[in-house]
DNA sequence: CGGTACGATTGGTCCGACCACTTCTACGCC
DNA sequence: GGCGTAGAAGTGGTCGGACCAATCGTACCG
C-alpha cells in the first residue's frame, strides 16, 4: 500500500478520498510494510531520517508515528542502536491494556471483572485439562506466598502470580496478554485492601486452594467452578462497596 | 554524574528515582493529573506550550507524550481546539486493542479464537437473558443482511455486526470493547474469504440462524451452545488451514 | 438583530542543531 | 599475537523556533 493513489475499490468499505494527517500516514505506512511483510518480527527499520525522506516528511512527524506504533508495543526503539520490530506476539501488543484497570473507575471496574468471570473460569478448566506436574508444583509454590504472614504488597503479587500462573498453562499467549490487561497490579491491590478491611481473606485464601485442588486433580468442571465463585465472590464485594457510594 | 540535581523524595513507595527519558516523564506527569483527579473526563489540558513550559520540556517531547496518550485513547486532540482527556470508557481505552486481530498472524490467530470461544458463548447467554424486543428486531434485521446476495465485503461487515450486536446487549461496555478487539474487519474477512472459497458457508448461515433462534426464546442454554458451536467451527476451519501451510 | 469577516488561540508540521547512547574499529599496551 | 580501551561514526532523544491550518470568539457591517 505505499501508492495512495486509489482507483474506486470495489466493494470497499473504507472512506472516499482520506485526506490523513501527516503522522498518521506515517503510521499507516509503516504499519502497512509490517502487514505486507516487508518489515518482520525482529527486523531492524532504516533510520528516522530515512524514513521520514522516504515518505516526504519531516523528523518529527515520522518520530510521532513511530512514538505511536512504540506506545501500541509494534515498534521497540533502542537509543543509539535503532528501531525495532517487536516479535509481535499478544504479549508485546496488549501491554498498553493494562490502562484500562489501572485507570478505570466505578461500574467499569465491576464490567472488568464480568469480562474475567467469563474468562477465568473457561481457562482454569482448559488448564486443568492441561497442566503437567512441574506446573502444578510452582503453582503449588505461589499459592503459599499468598497470605503467609507478607506485606500485603507481597500478598497481591502473590495473588496476581498465582492467577497469571494459571492462565499460563493454558498455553494461549493472547489469553494470557487480555488476562493481564484486565488484572493490573494496582487493581488488584485496590480490591485486596478493601477485603483485608472488611475482613474475611480467609474465604479467598480457601478459595485459591479449591481452584489448585482442581487443577491438582484435572478436574477442568471442578476447576471451572472454584474459579466462578471466586471471580463471583470478589465481584459482588466490589459491588457492595460501590453501592455504598466508595467510589 | 552530569545532572546530580535530585534529593530524596519524602513518602514514596514507588520504585526508586528513575531516570525516565524526558518524554516519559512527561507522560507519566500527565496521566498522573488524571489518576489524581486534576484532570477528569472531558477536561480540556493546558495547551502543549504551557504544558510542556510546565514540566520544562521542550515542545517536541510533550507533544509526543499527548501522541502517546492520544494512541492509548486517553487523550483526543483537536486541531485548532485543544487537548481533551477523553471520556475514559472502555471502548475508548481498547481502540487500540484491534492492532492484535490486524497484524497477528499464524497461531496467533487461532489463539485469538480460543479467547473469542471463552467470551462469546458467555456474552451470547447474558444477552439471551437480557434481550428486549427492539434489540432482538434489530438483531433479526442484520442477521438478514448476511449473505443476502451483497459483495463479500458487505456480508463481512453484516456477520461483524451481527456479533457485535449480540455483545452490546450484555450492556457490558468492556466487554463490547474487547471482543471488538478481538475481531477485527480484517480479521472476519480473511476468515471469510476462506470459507466462501472453501465452500460451506451456508452452514455458518445456520449458525447464526440458531444464535438468533435461542435469543429470541430468551434461553440462555441454548444460546451458548449455538454460540459456542459457531466459534468452534470457525476456529477449526482456520486451524486446518494454518496446517495445510497457508499460514 | 443576524451574519460575516477578522484576528487571536491552539494544534500540526517542518527545520536544523546538538546531546546521549551504541556499535564498530583501530590503536596501543601487555 | 591477543585483549582491552579509546575514539569515531551512526542513530535515537531533546531542544528551540518558525510557520501552516483549523477553531473559536469578537467586533464590525448590513
Amino acid at each position: 500500500m505505499t501508492t495512495p493513489d486509489h482507483a474506486a475499490e470495489p466493494g470497499a468499505d473504507a472512506a472516499p478520498a482520506e485526506r490523513l494527517p501527516v503522522t498518521q500516514r506515517a503510521i499507516e505506512h509503516i504499519k502497512g510494510m509490517i502487514a505486507a511483510g516487508l518489515l518482520r518480527p525482529g527486523d531492524r527499520l532504516p533510520t528516522e531520517r530515512d524514513l521520514s525522506a522516504e515518505l516526504g516528511v519531516s523528523r518529527s512527524s515520522m518520530r510521532e508515528a513511530i512514538r505511536a506504533l512504540t506506545t501500541l508495543g509494534v515498534l521497540e526503539a533502542r537509543h543509539g542502536a535503532g528501531v525495532y520490530v517487536t516479535r509481535l506476539r499478544p504479549g508485546d501488543l496488549l501491554e498498553t491494556f493494562s490502562v484500562l484497570a489501572e485507570i478505570s473507575q466505578g461500574e467499569t471496574l465491576v464490567e472488568v471483572l464480568q469480562v474475567r468471570r467469563m474468562l477465568e473460569p473457561a481457562a482454569t478448566a482448559l488448564a486443568a485439562a492441561r497442566a503437567d506436574d512441574a506446573q502444578l508444583r510452582r503453582l503449588a509454590a505461589v499459592l503459599d506466598r499468598i497470605g503467609t504472614g507478607g506485606s500485603e504488597g507481597e500478598t497481591v503479587a502473590a495473588d496476581l502470580c498465582f492467577h497469571q500462573a494459571i492462565v499460563e498453562i493454558t498455553g494461549n499467549a493472547t489469553l494470557v496478554a487480555v488476562n493481564d490487561g484486565l488484572s493490573s497490579r494496582t487493581f488488584n491491590a485496590r480490591v485486596w485492601h478493601g477485603h483485608r478491611e472488611a475482613g474475611p481473606s480467609a474465604r479467598l485464601r480457601e478459595d485459591h486452594e479449591r481452584i489448585y485442588q482442581a487443577l491438582s486433580d484435572r478436574d477442568p468442571d471442578a476447576a471451572r467452578a472454584a474459579a466462578t465463585m471466586h471471580v463471583l465472590e470478589v465481584e459482588r464485594w466490589l459491588r457492595g462497596r460501590l453501592a455504598s457510594g466508595e467510589g
